[in-house]
DNA sequence: AAAAATATTTAGACTAGGCTAAATATTTTT
DNA sequence: AAAAATATTTAGCCTAGTCTAAATATTTTT
């Protein structure tokens, strides 16, 4: 159950399955750019990960996540969102700020820690942002969520999660009332302009989301 | 708020105050022996905590904490304190097993942490083992616990708390029913032998105490 | 008070992770 | 398909923390 890995390496971990996720196969450039540190750097930790079995590298083609990988992959994502679940409905923090004081919690990798948590939290099926948190054996549980592109006007929706969930655009989402579980209505679409205008149900208040905003969440038709 | 050391110089600065509460004056030896390291390390990182403010050095006297260095480490304690009680009290950990757990988590240092924690547990006195917490500005509450060889025969007290809480010892007080809260009475002394029958009044049982384990409880009567 | 024992520090080397600069591969442009 | 641009790797050095072995201080013993 123990990672063998370091901080450090952990977080190079998170950063190709993240990256990943995305690209499918990750470069070496895009690696060192994720973790804010040179080429060279990365390509060291690189065969690092490789001489651990963490992931497959040949030389110049970029690194890809090994099965054992991607499983040390979840259960760091698992308890960095158990963690999220943790200091929001316990401690009482802004969902703007859990994201960064779990990264340090999440290297924590004590025996039991994460199972513990998740009963303890009445396991959680997603964080305060609306990410899914995958469960013990690493299945993430499957949602059905939408963009507003895909409603027509009049529909009624439910914000159900964020896709990039940093600390400004949650901070404008806060400032406008807006959060998981939020129950709106789409007034109407400008096609030309690319906006869309919609109605939070319960304070009447009405909101224009540019495509930017929109593409970054996460709905459910009601 | 935020220390500005390392994890590892963390760890001997916890060391130090752990010996300094004992000794006074900290030699390089005993500091090297308590980290399990050489004394030329230990001689390397005490050249760093000095020049970091943390810990006052003289070469060949040993070492003591300064003011600033004895603030950390009590904000150290008391987080550890804090998850202690945390896990143990909301993750069901036994009493053997915090200690170690929380060694990983008292050093995530995230702003406001500890105090909402502190909050959130219900500003608890004292930890899973009987030891007291400091609170936010770094004042142990007060104690007046005594060991047993203060009392008479016939006398009845109170656990309140373990001097060396290792897992051994706290394995074998959970073996015999034993633990903080836990009622008794002194039955006899045998000034000889240097032990202490007691009665457990719960269940009845009666146990044989040595010197070694009675010197290693602190009580209170009742 | 000199010798022996012990404690402490210095010197020099090792690993993890990082950096810059230079070298080499690959891809894109012309 | 050669030249230019970009991506990647290698080489060499840096800091933190560790080690062993050797040097130096201090303390204890005789």
């Amino acid at each position: 159950m123990h990672s063998g890995l370091s901080i450090i390496e952990e977080n190079y971990l998170k950063a190709i399955y993240k990256l990943q996720q995305m690209d499918g196969r990750v470069s070496t450039n895009e690696l060192a750019s994720e973790m804010g540190t040179s080429a060279a750097s990365a390509t060291d930790m690189i065969k690092k990960l490789s001489n651990k079995a963490v992931i497959q590298y040949e030389k110049y083609y970029g690194v890809q996540l090994t099965t054992y990988g991607a499983n040390l992959a979840i259960q760091l994502v698992r308890r960095h969102r158990l963690w999220e679940v943790f200091l929001h409905d316990k401690l009482g923090y802004s969902w703007e700020k859990v994201h960064d004081l779990a990264e340090e919690l999440e290297h924590v990798n004590i025996h039991d820690l994460a199972d513990r948590l998740d009963a303890y939290l009445g396991h959680p099926k997603s964080d305060p942002h609306g990410d899914p948190i995958p469960d013990g054996s690493g299945q993430l549980p499957k949602t059905d969520y939408i963009k507003i592109d895909e409603l027509r006007e009049r529909d009624s929706f439910e914000i159900k999660g964020i896709v990039d969930s940093d600390a400004k655009f949650l901070n404008y989402l806060t400032e406008r009332n807006l959060g998981i579980g939020c129950k709106l209505r789409l007034i109407s679409i400008d096609a030309y302009a690319e906006t869309y205008e919609v109605l939070i149900e319960a304070t009447h208040q009405s909101l224009v989301w540019t495509k930017r905003i929109a593409q970054n969440i996460l709905i459910k038709k009601t």
